[in-house]
DNA sequence: CGTTGAAAGTCAGTATGCGTTCTTTCAGTG
DNA sequence: CACTGAAAGAACGCATACTGACTTTCAACG
């Protein structure tokens, strides 16, 4: 077993499910998920993007966002408007509500990254984000790689 | 979005979501997930298992654990056979198809697992890992901890 | 030996995550 | 301006994930 415990896929997936308990933990009561946080924080970033161009800029996949942006405007916290330009596309919002939320749980979240992290020394924690960096930023090709710096907005 | 990017837990999705890309590029003719593969991995290692040990072993929820099993029973990889002692426990073995399978796909899992840390100097290779391991050792209160020395078959 | 609390599995409900397909709409081309 | 290829969403199917509830069975205890 001591195989598996070493494989990076298989640590990736632990923390992945750590960092998905510690979210629940820490933002859960606000009935908000990791997922859901970061589509609000960029539509926040990009007032009026359309879902195309918000699924390249957090990496989600095009036909989850869908769902994840319907729970989002169940809420009320998003609002879907037709684009004047383009009749496919839909322009992408916060409602005042979704950004008092997004206000009320930013301290909440930045808590949740530090007790992700609480395991190791300082210097570790920056050793760790940088190579975690790297190699999210040299696999862009395999996955829906985030376009940093997107002519949206 | 400098802050998200940023982000331990964006970063470590990313990550995820690379490693499961990575994962059905190799393995994926082979109908095969990681999460399977790890299952039937631990399965041969200790044979005669129970469902609940084993979602401890590798960290996997219990409830999920159960639709995984049934689908590696679907496929004729393992079976589930009444446990002697304990009528309410059911037992987990591999099927020679089940081994065969999983003999064929360790290269190409291997493969995998060197791909995912490709874009790291081999000496950040094992940084990463080091401190991946630290993160996720640190963390077993808030998750199923995997027991690593646990009294099974 | 009967009661009781816990363990093993299952199931229902919710939320990702990804591939595939289909419709609508657009944009470039001849 | 008709045609074609591509883009934007929506919808469907499969596979995790996790919570909570529920059944069956066991084990410990008085």
């Amino acid at each position: 077993m001591q195989e598996i415990y070493g494989m990076p896929g298989h640590l990736i997936r632990r923390a992945h499910q750590i960092s998905g308990a510690l979210f629940a933990e820490e933002v859960g009561e606000h009935d908000l998920t990791s997922v859901q946080f970061s589509a609000l924080f960029a539509i926040r970033a990009y007032p009026g993007v359309d879902a195309t161009r918000l699924s390249a800029l957090i990496a989600f996949d095009r036909s989850t966002l869908g769902g994840v942006l319907e729970r989002l405007e169940a809420k009320d916290w998003i609002v879907r408007e037709p684009a004047p330009a383009d009749r496919r596309a839909k322009r992408l919002r916060l409602t005042p509500a979704g950004a008092d939320l997004l206000q009320e749980v930013e301290g909440p979240v930045r808590r949740v990254q530090e007790k992700l992290l609480a395991p190791l020394s300082p210097a570790d924690r920056a050793t760790f984000l940088r190579l975690a960096a790297q190699l999210a930023d040299l696999h862009n090709e395999v996955t829906p790689a985030p376009i940093r710096r997107a002519m949206v907005g």
